[in-house]
DNA sequence: GCCAGTAAGTAGTAATGCTACGTATCCGGA
DNA sequence: TCCGGATACGTAGCATTACTACTTACTGGC
């Protein structure tokens, strides 16, 4: 999926949280998880490193720095916070899914 | 649907062309359309209204002045250019709503 | 030595929906 | 008769946020 123009906007800290839900990952990582997998959204650094650090700001995930392979990671994780704005953001998702299929796919 | 944040950024358009696929209506009852049905999305008016003068200035949609009850009101409809768009967007969206629900609820 | 891959970031920009107003007409109720 | 609500259109300014383009640094393969 081409990151073409802003049709991310609002979806994307949903996108980052679900990609920590199964665990600590460090941003490099989470932008990979993202690439593969069914979804194949192709993000910029430019775009999920400060989105994380903006996750990180509103006390959603908490990062700590680690070391490997003389290769410094900022590892995140996701907060109770974080997964409770999880959840919701999940059922937001599905309400404006459904809402927005319903205009564009209008039921007969 | 609450107009919550900017979760609508880049899929307003596509909306709007959509309310607009069955025929020319003005901004308002664009706006109604948008908040009856199944969708339920409130949008302010300074969202609808400034949101059609950019798609006509996007040559999407084009504008005209009618009177009707003493009440002038500006009804638009769709160009050639804005149904190949609206049919574009209609298959960006799926894409783009099966790519975030793959990353929000994984196949097992 | 140089390039690709891994890893993290910053500065600045552009897009765009929202808030808060302002204008005007028509109609029903107190 | 006056007022509020619905109808109808709009603007100015703001805030959010993803993207572009760039920098830094280490490792391994050609």
């Amino acid at each position: 999926m081409r990151a073409d123009a802003q049709v991310l906007k609002g979806h994307l800290d949903t996108l980052l949280l679900a990609s920590l839900e199964n665990g600590p990952r460090h941003g490099y990582a989470v932008r990979e998880a993202l690439r593969a997998g069914g979804a194949r959204f192709d993000l910029p650094t430019g775009t999920i490193y400060p989105a994380l650090r903006r996750l990180e700001a509103a006390g959603l995930v908490t990062g700590t720095w680690a070391e490997a392979d003389g290769r410094r990671r900022r590892s995140y994780e996701l907060t109770a916070a974080g997964q409770r704005r999880l959840a919701g953001d999940r059922a937001a998702w599905r309400d404006f899914a459904a809402a927005v299929t319903a205009i564009l796919d209008p039921a007969p």
